[in-house]
DNA sequence: ATCGGCTCGCGCAA
DNA sequence: TGCGCGAAGCCGAT
């Protein structure tokens, strides 16, 4: 326990008596209402908070609403009677991200730093390696206290880490992209939905509650940066624009308010019976604005389980929003290898093991397979979707991985070209669900053993018979295949 | 259209 | 120690 970040109560950072809030705490007192919970605050760094601002160090959770890393901020701000200032750092090469992706993300940071100005809150966009220019920013604002959102993927932890070793401010971590924070809903990696769901639900009654809403900033400062310019900075040396960006497409947390209000108008009610066949839009197709934290989850799940529509629909939609993605983070969190086949379960590998030397029916390329030149449309029509339109319906990303698995010279081939080609072309690459679907489909991960196939071994197999069986492929060969 | 066998191991009841 | 059952299947028999 760090005294510095400590309260009387032996929680951090509390305010006032600690007791549970109100349904609805938007008309409270900021001061004194224990705004966020504290098992969603993870101290990282003690010391002594200085008399300067809090700055908050955005990173995954990109919006101005529905933040608890922001509003913990605020709450740290308002009882030191200090402003808040928000800082992200813009890495010119993060895990192959192409101008597709930065493109989203900067477009919809210019309109969350728009919404944190009106709100008196300056946000600074630096640019530069995250352990190196975070702490010389934190210097240069006379920084009291650091507040960062918390994100499972090594690099991410790894950037936290070293900032840390290089201030001398205390620092927290909020986890505000889980609905249960991830440190909370399980303290170990676990081994499929059915371990980690009992323990989601169990807390969900405690954590899937109203996000508050704060006032403007009472101490703002005078002076505010420039909004960030998309444009100019999608042109700095060294960011890869070999991939561009998707047009009629509309980033940002309005934009993605936007989609998920029609969803629930207009296709909620299908989605049991529609989520799984490619040619519908029977899914919510958030994923970008989630995964770049332009909306929250938590909002997203209030909104659904308030629209009071078919039960079955509500009750698939909030499995995958919730139980699995907080199962991916759970995944990435825990275990280390998660890019890799030597983090896959046992059984899974020494089956894997023993089908190394397997006869492949077809061995692509990289080049072959990014040109979506195989032998099979459906296959070849997937690519090619998403390299078009920077999405893959869930379905097809599953059989889209396993035949790379199936087509490449070995497991550890399959892994690189998968993670490559989802990381350059999906707009929601880089994600902690993407990693765990990837080692779902190629290492049956949170999956059991089948029937023994050859290069899959015990692996879950999925064949193009199997899908015209349940969808009408030639039809969507004829929407995304290259014609 | 539908059914059963395939196959492993976690977590819980006992 | 035994037992139920699981992140989205495949295949062949009926």
């Amino acid at each position: 326990m760090i005294p510095a970040l400590t309260g009387p109560a032996g929680r951090p950072f509390q305010f006032g008596n600690g007791k549970k809030h109100d349904a609805d705490y938007g008309q409270q007192d900021p001061v004194n209402t224990p705004l966020v919970h504290p098992d969603r605050i993870r101290p990282v760094r003690g010391g002594q908070p200085g008399p300067g601002p809090v700055v908050y160090w955005m990173s995954r959770d990109q919006r101005a609403e529905d933040n608890w890393a922001l509003i913990h901020a605020r709450s740290l701000a308002a009882e030191r009677d200090v402003p808040v200032r928000v800082l992200f750092c813009l890495v010119p090469s993060f895990l192959g991200a192409t101008a597709r992706q930065y493109g989203f993300m900067l477009r919809g940071l210019k309109e969350t730093a728009a919404s944190l100005h009106r709100d008196g809150i300056p946000f600074h966009l630096i640019r530069g390696n995250p352990p190196d220019e975070v702490p010389r920013f934190l210097e240069k604002a006379g920084a009291g206290a650091l507040v960062t959102d918390f994100d499972p993927l090594r690099v991410k932890r790894d950037w936290l880490r070293r900032v840390c070793e290089r201030i001398t401010i205390p620092a927290c971590l909020i986890d505000a992209h889980n609905i249960v924070p991830c440190w909370k809903a399980s303290p170990k990696q676990e081994y499929g939905a059915y371990t980690i769901r009992p323990k989601i639900h169990r807390l969900l009654e405690t954590f899937l509650e109203p996000f508050p809403r704060l006032p403007p900033q009472s101490v703002a400062p005078s002076r505010f940066p420039d909004l960030p310019d998309p444009d100019a900075l999608l042109h700095a040396p060294g960011l890869d624009d070999s991939v561009p960006e998707v047009p009629n497409l509309r980033p940002g947390s309005a934009a993605g308010m936007a989609l998920l209000d029609e969803f629930i108008r207009d296709r909620l009610s299908g989605y049991a019976t529609d989520r799984n066949d490619p040619n519908r839009p029977g899914q919510s197709g958030l994923s970008p604005w989630l995964h770049l934290g332009q909306i929250a989850p938590q909002r997203v799940a209030l909104e659904i389980r308030a629209a009071d529509q078919d039960d079955d629909s509500v009750r698939a939609f909030l499995e995958e929003l919730i139980v699995r993605r907080e199962l991916s983070d759970n995944y990435c969190y825990y275990q280390p290898a998660y890019d890799a086949p030597t983090g896959i379960p046992d059984w899974a590998r020494r089956s894997s093991e023993a089908h190394r030397g397997d006869r492949r029916p077809f061995v692509y390329s990289l080049r072959e397979l990014e040109e979506a030149r195989t032998h099979d449309p459906l296959w070849n029509a997937a690519q090619n979707g998403m390299a078009v339109t920077g999405k893959m319906h869930g379905y097809l990303r599953m059989y889209w991985a396993k035949k790379i698995l199936e087509w490449t010279p070995d497991p550890e081939t399959a892994w690189r070209t998968a993670i490559l080609l989802n990381d350059k072309y999906s707009l929601d690459g880089r994600d902690p669900n993407g990693y765990a679907g990837i080692a779902w489909s190629l290492g049956g991960v949170h999956d059991r053993a089948w029937n023994t196939r050859p290069v899959f071994g015990k692996i879950r197999y999925m064949s193009l018979g199997g899908c015209r069986r349940k969808f009408d492929v030639d039809q969507y060969v004829r929407t995304y295949g290259i014609s």
